[in-house]
DNA sequence: CAACAAAAACGAAACGTTTCGTTGTGATAA
DNA sequence: TTATCACAACGAAACGTTTCGTTTTTGTTG
């Protein structure tokens, strides 16, 4: 049987609310808190989680909302923050909502009645009405990697728009003119701010942008795919790419090796996101990278200050990124 | 203000046990039934989980405890069972431990503080002394891919040695004899097992083993692309390769672009898992698949089933794999 | 040493369900 | 009409914490 203040209480000789005071945080007696502490290991003690909850109307779970875990950015966001949140004692309830805006909505009341005291979501709906529930119920939101047009809240981004910028810098500082950019749709926060940033850096190297050189496409590895055989195989192909997410870029590569056509010496490439594949891509692309340990970690922080006590205003997080160079881009 | 019992019983008159007999499928009189319904759509009542857990001990949730969330296979069965639970009203915490033995065992520990009802898991200990502590705790737990050898309960997982197996004699009906297998270390006992099938077979086509064509790694991308390029840099390279995992694969993949090796034409190749990447490969990869949305599907079954009442025995369920004819084998 | 303030411990009343033993209500049989 | 029997509904007591108002203890000060 499980044991309880009761227990501790007979070893102890204190009162039950002098043994809640220990375990929340009050001061009290030197050897009162060591007694409690003895009884606590003797009796092999936890903390019963419904009764605390009930009363203190805190279930110590957050829910994580994402829209695709199996795209490899969102698992790694998703299993650093949970790490995160169960280092301070959280649950992490996660909800996959498989790119449906319904499941989505569903998932987040899912959430809510199960009481979670927080949701991290990367917002599928980029309106984030459904989020309103949320606030609703006075529950705290922390968004990540995208911003919602209809709901303000904590939010760690990247900055994308800089982010698409030094990808065309770098190929336009080696010569580049007719650069190909693969992107998502554009009602994606992060795919259309990288497209804005990029498509800037040309207009202010006088480039002029050609529309047949932008393909906007769902972002999935066979979209990458699609995108990049088309650009490929047009009468004036580009000398270059730019995919604008990683699930993107790896469609991209795989067309490359269908086409046989070699990275550097046929076509210069910028990439995306230093995840598994792409340490592994020969030559070492030159590519755009996101802290997203450091996104994980801010948006785990976010979520967590509001969980300990009131924080005043909205807070955004804007995470630099950053150019690794590689051997991906060849002067012309 | 949150609704409760107690406001179902200012708006019916029914008693408290009444009502609770409503939620947990007692017999009833219609009317009362009916009134019910009403009062609850109207206040837009909510059952507390806290305090119904309290009392009845459940706390409707399900720990869900991967080796890695980042490797795709375990990020989709992790989505899809995540799923599952949740259409029947389940939270699943998700706990990733990052490959780490002793993470494992903490984060299984966090779990059963947590109260779960159960846990599904891919243990990473093959001997699985960690998953003692839940059976101490009359937690239910589910196995998925791999065995533990120390620790008997149900699981869920696909024939391996066949699958090995089925690699084996596909490469062979093609007049293969030096058949390279890139394969993770054998103390996982998916690794294990489809080696040992894989071997098997070519033993039984009289085909003797060299040790230098097999390669134990551990099973990463990185570790597929360094086990390829070993062997395809080999004296006497092998004419074919089977890789038994996804992300051996995908490592053995690039290690092939790398060495402008094309599949078929140069190298004849067995992969394995049908996600994402293998969709786009050129050519089509013949593969074993492992039906894995059928996996995922079963593995939340068992654990519902268990949590739904006494389930006598231990029930360990077998799918089978599937071998799909790609183009990637050249007969020679 | 009395008086007082501050600190610590206490007791009792919640929190919102479930559960169990008991009472009430019709319907059927004698 | 009364005794019997299901079947529903009821009331009260949990479940194990937290919280708040009160009392006790401790340490200071005049």
């Amino acid at each position: 049987m499980a044991k309880t203040y009761k227990d501790i209480q007979r070893m102890t000789g204190l009162s039950l609310s002098t043994i809640s005071k220990y375990f929340n945080g009050g001061s009290m007696r030197p050897e009162n808190r060591v007694s409690i502490e003895r009884a606590i290991t003797k009796l092999d003690y936890r903390m019963n989680p419904f009764a605390s909850g009930l009363k203190s109307r805190r279930s110590r779970k957050v829910g994580i909302l994402i829209p695709e875990l199996t795209s490899t950015h969102h698992s790694l966001i998703t299993s650093e923050v949970c790490q995160h949140l169960r280092e301070a004692g959280y649950d992490s309830v996660v909800c996959d909502c498989h790119l449906d805006q319904a499941i989505e909505r569903d998932a987040l009341l899912f959430l809510l009645d199960k009481m979670v005291d927080g949701v991290i979501t990367i917002p599928l709906n980029q309106r984030g009405d459904h989020l309103k529930e949320a606030a609703r119920r006075e529950v705290p939101v922390v968004l990540v990697d995208r911003l919602a047009s209809e709901f303000r809240t904590d939010a760690v981004i990247v900055d994308n728009v800089s982010a698409g910028g030094m990808a065309a810098e770098a190929l336009l500082a080696h010569g580049h003119r007719r650069i190909g950019l693969i992107t998502g749709l554009p009602d994606i926060y992060t795919m259309r701010a990288r497209a804005q940033g990029f498509q800037s850096a040309l207009i202010q190297s006088g480039v002029a942008l050609d529309p047949a050189l932008t393909r906007e496409i769902e972002f999935t590895v066979d979209g990458g795919y699609q995108a990049a055989m088309a650009l490929l195989t047009m009468r004036e192909p580009p000398s270059a790419l730019f995919c604008a997410n990683y699930d993107l870029m790896l469609g991209m590569i795989m067309a490359l090796n269908e086409l046989g056509l070699r990275i550097y010496e046929d076509i210069s490439v910028v990439g995306i996101d230093d995840l598994t594949l792409s340490r592994v891509i020969k030559p070492r692309l030159t590519m755009i990278m996101q802290p997203m340990q450091e996104i994980a970690a801010q948006a785990s922080r976010l979520m967590m200050e509001r969980l300990e006590g009131p924080v005043p205003g909205i807070r955004l997080v804007e995470l630099p990124t950053e150019l690794i160079q590689g051997a991906s881009i060849k002067r012309v």
